[in-house]
DNA sequence: GCCAACGTTGGC
DNA sequence: GCCAACGTTGGC
């Protein structure tokens, strides 16, 4: 049995890479995620997986568009790099601490999903919601297929 | 292996 | 800009 696709929410600050920039470019390696257990689930990805695009850190905090694994995981240069601010000076070619995969454009949502409208319908997504979970800043995280459904169909409500 | 110190994320 | 939450580091 073949696995089914897989979905999962990935957060960007639009300042620094939006999914306007997306658009624009089309495809982009993931790079920058410093976080373990973000990059072990992309380290599970699989290409066509379905992406939510998340804007964090942003006067409207939400979900803005779709987009979809384009490779599976491979290593982060940007670790390699001692000018870039993801530098890792552990990581070797050998060894390389971090990895990334490729995510392509979609579609924008006709309307950003706010995080304040999504939490209301914490009921409805379910306690183990990471995104709404308290506390969190995983930026990396997996969504069901349920959950899946669920926020895109608030694309059109309201 | 514990845990204090530190750094970062991200909502507000 | 503030700060709660939380992950990572490193001394012991």
């Amino acid at each position: 049995m073949t696995p089914r696709r897989r979905y999962w929410l990935m957060k960007s600050e639009p300042d620094t890479f939006s999914i306007d920039d997306l658009a624009r470019v089309g495809i982009e390696p993931w790079n920058g995620v410093r976080n373990f257990q973000a990059r072990n689930f992309m380290r599970q990805m699989q290409v066509d997986d379905g992406v939510l695009f998340y804007h964090s850190n942003t006067d409207v905090p939400g979900i803005a568009g779709i987009a979809r694994v384009a490779s599976t995981a491979y290593p982060d240069e940007t670790q390699f790099d001692p000018n870039s601010d993801y530098y890792d000076p552990r990581s070797t070619r050998e060894n390389p601490r971090w990895d990334l995969v490729d995510v392509a454009f979609e579609r924008k949502l006709e309307r950003v999903i706010p995080l304040e409208e999504i939490k209301r319908h914490a009921d409805a997504l379910g306690e183990d919601f990471a995104l709404i979970r308290r506390g969190n800043r995983l930026s990396v995280l997996p969504v069901s297929a349920a959950q899946w459904k669920f926020l895109l169909n608030l694309e059109r409500s309201e």
